[in-house]
DNA sequence: ACTATAAATGAATAATTGTTCAATTGTGGT
DNA sequence: ACCACAATTGAACAATTATTCATTTATAGT
């Protein structure tokens, strides 16, 4: 048998063998919690909410959410990488936008959800 | 003047006043981040997924999920504070379902994201 | 009332992550 | 060509967090 990790034996394998199947695919589930976690996080909120009314360059995010730049910087560079947000540079600026249509839909959803 | 803890002075001031007040209730900034931190873990991403297609009991979806039965109850229980899945005890087990009807319209939404 | 066991819990460990600080990069404007 | 400066980067540190392991709790079924 192969390497269980599991300590316990089925209680109602028809459940089991019934769910099993629905289950995504396990890099898919990966990817989903990866982009929850992108958006975990009170900074990155911030930033995508900012952004969601404006573009921006980092300097006045900074200003807007009192930090750093060199924070907001590595901040935007995880929004970026999880193609999240786009940069353009403007000048001696570098703006940010958001990138997907989606984000601004589940960020919606989900203030529906907290704000019961 | 206040303890700024920005280290640079805006670019356009106009944009930062248009967007600070559009800017959502710090605390509701918090609770949002938190529901996505909560979403944002393989593990309960997992769990809410197998909770969309059936209730289960602690032992069937640490089989399912192939982990120690402690692993599932510690994350269930983070589940369950953030009141996204209720506990019901049928017998001599907890029997586990979702608790939110936001939730599975939000999974939808990111899997269509992650889909991309 | 006992007993077997499902579930919960707490402490410990390892891994991940956010911010700060200092230094670097790239380039717009003169 | 130079300078000023916006932005990026990397290392370090502190804080948070997921799993394991051992133990405890509660109670269903006899």
């Amino acid at each position: 048998m192969e390497n269980r990790n599991t300590d316990c034996e089925a209680i109602n394998i028809d459940i089991i063998e019934k769910v099993k199947p629905k289950m995504p695919e396990m890099n898919i589930l990966c990817d989903l919690s990866d982009f929850f976690k992108v958006m975990g996080d009170n900074t990155r909120i911030k930033l995508l909410w900012a952004l969601e009314e404006s573009e921006m360059c980092v300097g006045d995010l900074s200003v807007l959410l009192d930090m750093t730049k060199s924070a907001v910087s590595h901040q935007l560079r995880v929004l970026r990488v999880a193609k999240l947000v786009k940069a353009v540079k403007k000048g001696k600026n570098v703006y940010y936008s958001l990138n997907d249509y989606h984000v601004k839909l589940i960020l919606e959803k989900a203030l529906e959800h907290v704000c019961e």
